[in-house]
DNA sequence: TAAATTTGACCGTC
DNA sequence: GACGGTCAAATTTA
């Protein structure tokens, strides 16, 4: 799969995104017409790239079977489902929401557990319907003269993840972080550098007494502020609190739930702040 | 030609 | 009746 190549750990569900988990129950998917979900979501927001493609690859093979414009939305919402759905059982799906404020953000919210042997690592990984989007997205952004500052932040990554109502231990055992995806990590009002939270491992993770500190409300733990971009800079915020907010949780396993990665497929390069980005010719 | 996508219609919920 | 989610026929793609 061409993510692979382009991905720091090698990871074939190495993305470039926000991913945050949701626990949640949904008391209310109680339609007798609709199937019935395994009851979690897990809400994932994709910032796409210039030049990565497949960056929203989660690993596992998603058919499209709708779309709908979304009141109020500027972009339609894409349904997808399992590929498996139907020689599997598998009744995993997901829906695809292109942000209005930032286009190259795509939130992503899974329903219902993969059941389909399919595991996201020997995929055959056929074209993911996101690929076929990133693919959109960076013809279309190869139209645009993307301004310096937007490329940089096209290189961000913002990740909040909600321990709320986390009785689902899992999380913490699926749920990792590349160290190089950002420096620091904020707890509410703290700030906790990642170093002090991820050790040997390469990949970084978190551990079970990190995530699942006490059981308070809306103890949500966010990497978010430290944006490390291509250029081994730390971006400054620019998000709306929007995007912030987006509190999402999950209520997942170590198995189905698609590990998270936060890979960047760019080295770092160490460029001097005043390096001219301006430059005619430096961004075509 | 099989598989995937598109898209209008249908259904359930609010 | 509006809206979101799903179905399924038509169309496109590999």
């Amino acid at each position: 799969m061409p993510e692979s190549s382009i991905s720091v750990a090698g990871s074939p569900q190495s993305e470039d995104f926000e991913r945050v988990f949701k626990d949640h129950v949904d008391h209310n998917d109680v339609s007798k017409k609709r199937k019935l979900l395994p009851t979690w979501i897990d809400q994932v927001r994709v910032c796409l790239e210039n030049g990565l493609e497949g960056t929203n690859d989660d690993g596992y093979s998603w058919r499209k079977y709708g779309q709908k414009d979304i009141l109020g939305a500027t972009y339609p919402r894409s349904y997808y489902r399992c590929t498996y759905r139907s020689l599997q059982s598998c009744w995993a799906t997901k829906q695809v929401q292109r942000s209005d404020e930032d286009p190259t953000i795509f939130d992503i919210t899974y329903k219902g557990k993969h059941t389909c042997n399919q595991a996201p690592h020997t995929a055959p990984a056929p074209a993911s319907p996101e690929k076929q989007e990133t693919k959109q997205i960076n013809h279309h952004i190869s139209h645009q003269q993307q301004q310096p500052n937007e490329l940089l932040l096209n290189y961000r990554t913002n990740l909040r993840v909600n321990t709320e109502d986390l009785d689902n231990k899992e999380i913490a055992s699926s749920f990792t972080f590349p160290s190089t995806s950002f420096g620091c990590m904020k707890s509410e009002n703290q700030i906790f550098p990642v170093s002090a939270l991820i050790n040997d491992n390469p990949m970084g993770s978190f551990s079970p007494s990190f995530l699942s500190p006490a059981t308070s409300e809306s103890n949500y733990y966010s990497a978010y502020a430290c944006q490390m971009n291509s250029f081994g800079g730390v971006l400054n915020s620019q998000h709306s609190e929007s995007d912030l907010t987006e509190i999402i949780s999950a209520n997942t396993s170590a198995t189905n739930s698609p590990i998270v990665n936060l890979d960047f497929s760019i080295d770092p390069v160490e460029i001097h702040p005043n390096f001219p980005f301006d430059t005619p010719g430096f961004f075509n």
